[in-house]
DNA sequence: ATGACTCAGGAACTGAGA
């Protein structure tokens, strides 16, 4: 089984770019971030014509998650808990039934936080506690877990070619990486780092400066994973090339492929 | 370097992104 993770930047905008990495790269459950419609706004035809199931959870304008799948959600949750007040549409949690139980699948889109300065920056460390507390529940399920999304965060100076660019950063902050390792330590695997330690991964190129062209790239998409999911891992990769195709989005698909068999 | 692109919204621009 595989399962991506795609930050698209308009699932409108990249229609044909997703229909065609969908017929390449044939994942099972993919996450999409940033697909900036709202929920009814989605375009599900081409999708389903490719025999996925479909869960959204858009706004207008900006943010948006949504879970593609192969196989039947059993459950889907929208939202974080832990702050009712809070809009934005980051957060898609989903049940998936397999031979030997279940896959739990989260599509998440963790705030930017930038400028730092501004109250941008506290919703994103609010926004990180949460999803640590979140984990923490799942995690005594002993499930399958799979958190994957566009966490908005460098987690070391190996994951971007020009680290000190990146100092005073939301993305790069120290208090950024603390919390995200403090989510790691709970006993999450970065599938990535699972299968290469090469210092050149990256997900994301800005579309100025010539960033692509110089690979000065950041690896900001992650797929963690609970020891469950990790034990059952066979192979993870980034679909680099996505990025060199016309009219891309900013962010390449990133995923992990997994020793589970459908139902 | 107050920049550089690319999106949505809505009809010329601004705000957000990272």
């Amino acid at each position: 089984m595989r399962i991506a993770t795609w930050n698209v930047n308009s699932i409108r905008q990249r229609l044909d770019n997703i229909v065609a990495w969908l017929n390449e790269s044939a994942p099972d459950v993919v996450c999409l971030q940033e697909i900036k419609c709202e929920t009814q706004a989605f375009p599900r035809e081409p999708f389903e014509r490719l025999g996925y199931n479909i869960s959204v959870h858009g706004q207008k304008t900006f943010n948006g998650v949504a879970l593609l799948s192969k196989y039947a959600f059993d459950e889907v949750q929208h939202g974080l808990a832990g702050d009712d007040g809070d809009v934005q549409a980051r957060f898609l949690e989903s049940v998936i039934s397999v031979k030997t139980g279940v896959v739990r699948v989260v599509s998440l889109y963790l705030p930017n936080g930038n400028p730092p300065s501004t109250e941008k920056y506290p919703y994103k460390l609010g926004w990180m506690d949460r999803l640590i507390g979140f984990t923490r529940e799942r995690l005594k399920l002993e499930e399958p877990l799979v958190l994957a999304g566009d966490f908005n965060v460098i987690p070391a100076a190996a994951d971007a070619r020009r680290p000190a660019a990146w100092v005073n950063d939301a993305l790069f902050l120290p208090a950024t990486r603390e919390k995200f390792r403090s989510l790691v330590d709970l006993g999450l695997t970065d599938a990535i780092r699972a299968v290469s330690d090469a210092d050149d991964l990256y997900t994301f190129w800005d579309y100025t400066g010539g960033a692509w062209q110089k690979n000065d790239g950041i690896r900001i998409d992650h797929l963690l994973l609970s020891s469950q999911a990790a034990d059952r891992l066979t192979g993870a990769g980034i679909d680099k090339h996505m990025r060199g195709w016309e009219k891309p989005s900013d962010h390449v698909p990133v995923f992990a492929d997994f020793a589970i068999e459908p139902r």
